[in-house]
DNA sequence: TACGGGAATATTTTT
DNA sequence: TATTCCCGTA
């Protein structure tokens, strides 16, 4: 950490400065039209088969005297062994599912060690938690002590702790405050209110406005330029947009918050403009590792071609066949633009499925071979023989779960843990039906994507005391706190935090409020003070918090008042764990799983019920993958829109590629969908026209 | 200005 | 289908 400790005080001239232009920079240059086409460069650096024979053995020999066991008892296969022992370059590895991905990136980092590479100095990092947790995880289990050391997370968790060594030169104070998604939409909804942007006169909605500025921010360009591309239905509120984000990005930095984009953003903008800061990270960190690079936006990879400008010791990892982020800002071309970032890039293919039977990947590859856009890859596997998938036609929903009930059952009878097999789905929604009956048969399951803990009603309330506590500007975190008591409104909470925003000492303005609600304002102000004092342990201070809050649960939820209570049990476990309360919320914004994690210790016996996004990267013996109903998946809104159903496809693919033994893919023959006031009666388009000796299907009888 | 009732609406996926 | 937003009333 010794590199983190000096000149962190030096100032940058960047104080108000919004994140984007509100003016047109000059343009990005356009996409190229025929994106089928790939770029030459691609060609050059194509390993053809032969080629890898060469390149492997010279990897082999090259290397063996210094490959530790532990590589060498890894089982790797030549390709693998490619990889794994690939020279310090920028180095581009298209990995099909199921291919050890992990496995040989994990190997890659214990080959950097044995090197002789000091692990701190060898950064890993991922797209998404779960993935992140995953490989730490293996990491650790091959590595052993050295791994402790290993700078390794999410994006966003790495940006978090970067900013907070570094941010200061950007003019962010030391201590800061991390958004959720919920907040962000509600600062977005008071500044709409506030600059009378009604939606009465068609303006969007808050969902929609965020989802626009998340786009600008992980594509780079302006608003202006984001709205005529991807939101072109906007149009006629460009200026207006514009005048929002301004307020948005001032008010957050006024209030010491940062949202997740700018836990991003907000690196990159250190990296580019100063220098001090880039040359030490970029120069810290020896070697960079990206998994699941497909998914990288183009801020993400701006920050990686940053990281990695001084040594170019870079290594990104990713498979654009499964980039399932595009409504991110994800796009499969920022996979194949690695090359402008580091134009000496080497390409390594990994096209061996150790997961799946041939079954199986003959389904996927014929899912994949209409798909447009993707680099050519066909994946191979050595797993002969296996069960052809299959696809079950249920009359209903609710026979589609009773299939399912039954069917997960027998394999259990058959000797599958639950846990060894998997319910994947479209949208959350989608399992509701299937829950309660799994919860009839008293069949136990975890749900990954649906709606966690942390964000009910109750849960954010608690955690809105030790948030004001935390940060005593967060107008979001005062506004749910002051809207709980008696006899304050909308009004009345406005001003209040207007008032505490300009003032010295903000709680003190408490204190002085005059009217009806005077005594119970003061008594939150004394609740606050409490949450603050250091003093006390954070267990002891949550339970304080907990006991004041009470009473408000029981006046709004009087009929379940104490399962919620129950529910906030766990939080209490949890704060034991951190030490501090700034730690606790952090912990909390970036890792919700966290809460369930502990409530589930041991989903050992448990079935998993899991979106296809959450399900990226995981494998199961038995995979369910229920509602391939056209018009559910892929969804009506994505009929008319290539870009989207082409990400549909992909999604498609992610989820037919994650069972090993076994796949089912079920749908209701019919279903009516109220959206569009339509009745949907047709198989998912992507396996319609899939012939019946790769994919045989049955209907279900009539019960 | 707080609050409750009724109507409109649009409905993913993650950090 | 369930939320979210708007408006009228106390």
């Amino acid at each position: 950490m010794s590199a983190y400790d000096t000149n962190t005080t030096s100032v940058f001239p960047l104080p108000l400065d919004p994140p984007l232009p509100a003016e047109e920079p000059s343009e990005p240059s356009p996409l190229p039209l025929s994106p089928r086409k790939l770029p030459d460069w691609l060609h050059a650096h194509i390993h053809t088969p032969n080629d890898l024979t060469q390149e492997r053995h010279s990897a082999v020999e090259l290397n063996l005297a210094t490959i530790s066991p532990l590589i060498q008892n890894a089982q790797l296969n030549p390709e693998q062994l490619a990889v794994v022992t690939a020279p310090a370059e920028p180095t581009l590895v298209l990995a099909g599912a199921g291919s050890g991905k992990t496995h040989t990136l994990i190997h890659r980092v214990a080959h950097l060690v044995t090197q002789g590479l000091p692990p701190d100095q060898i950064l890993l990092i991922t797209f998404t938690r779960k993935a992140a947790e995953e490989m730490i995880h293996r990491t650790q289990l091959l590595l052993q002590q050295h791994s402790l050391k290993i700078q390794g997370g999410t994006f966003h968790a790495m940006g978090l702790i970067w900013l907070k060594h570094y941010g200061g030169a950007l003019g962010l104070p030391p201590k800061f405050s991390i958004m959720d998604e919920d907040d962000a939409q509600g600062l977005v909804h008071l500044l709409m209110s506030k600059l009378s942007f009604s939606r009465r006169k068609g303006f969007p909605k808050k969902q929609h406005i965020l989802a626009l500025f998340s786009r600008a921010v992980n594509t780079l360009r302006s608003i202006a330029d984001t709205v005529s591309r991807d939101f072109p239905w906007l149009d006629a509120h460009t200026p207006q947009l514009v005048v929002l984000f301004r307020a948005y990005t001032e008010t957050k930095w006024r209030q010491h918050r940062v949202d997740y984009d700018d836990l991003l953003y907000l690196v990159y903008k250190l990296l580019c403009l100063h220098e001090p800061s880039r040359r030490r990270l970029g120069t810290h960190y020896q070697a960079v590792l990206v998994d699941e690079y497909q998914d990288t936006t183009k801020l993400q990879s701006e920050i990686v071609r940053l990281l990695g400008s001084h040594h170019h010791n870079v290594m990104v990892v990713g498979d654009d066949a499964q980039s399932i982020y595009g409504f991110r800002g994800a796009h499969t071309k920022n996979m194949l633009e690695f090359q402008d970032a580091f134009p000496s890039v080497r390409l390594y293919k990994l096209e061996h499925n150790y997961r799946s039977t041939a079954p199986i990947l003959t389904l996927a590859n014929t899912v994949l071979q209409d798909a447009k856009d993707l680099y050519p890859k066909r994946l191979f596997t050595a797993k002969a023989g296996g069960q052809s998938p299959e696809l079950i036609a249920c009359y209903s929903e609710q026979a589609q779960s009773d299939l399912l009930t039954e069917r997960i059952l027998q394999c259990h009878d058959e000797g599958i843990p639950l846990h060894r097999m998997a319910v994947l789905f479209r949208s959350s929604a989608h399992s509701n039906n299937l829950e309660l009956t799994l919860a009839r048969h008293k069949l136990a399951f975890v749900k990954y994507g649906g709606l966690q803990l942390t964000e009910t009603a109750h849960f954010k309330d608690v955690l809105a005391y030790l948030r004001a506590a935390d940060n005593p500007l967060d107008s979001n975190a005062w506004h749910r706190l002051l809207l709980l008591l008696d006899r304050v409104g909308p009004k009345l909470a406005e001003r209040i935090i207007a008032t505490m925003q300009e003032a010295p000492h903000p709680l003190d303005v408490l204190d002085q409020v005059p009217g009806k609600a005077e005594s119970t304002i003061r008594l939150l102000n004394n609740v606050i003070r409490t949450t603050q004092d250091e003093s006390i342990s954070l267990t002891d201070r949550l339970t304080f918090v907990i006991k004041h809050y009470e009473p408000i649960l029981k006046r709004d939820y009087p009929e379940d008042a104490k399962v919620r209570i129950e529910d906030l049990k766990p939080l209490c476990d949890l704060a034991r764990q951190s030490t501090s309360l700034a730690a606790f919320l952090e912990d909390l914004t970036l890792n919700p799983s966290a809460t369930s994690s502990s409530k589930h210790a041991h989903p050992d016996h448990h079935l998993v019920l899991s979106t296809i996004h959450s399900a990226k990267g995981l494998e199961w013996d038995v995979v369910f993958v229920i509602w391939v109903l056209d018009g559910q998946f892929p969804p009506v809104r994505s009929w008319h829109e290539e870009q989207a159903l082409e990400e549909e496809r992909r999604l498609l693919y992610v989820a037919i590629t994650r069972p090993r033994e076994q796949l089912f893919l079920t749908y209701p023959t019919e279903h009516y969908h109220n959206a569009s006031k339509q009745n949907l009666d047709s198989l998912c388009r992507f396996l319609a026209p899939i012939p019946d000796d790769i994919l045989p299907s049955y209907e279900m009888d009539q019960a």
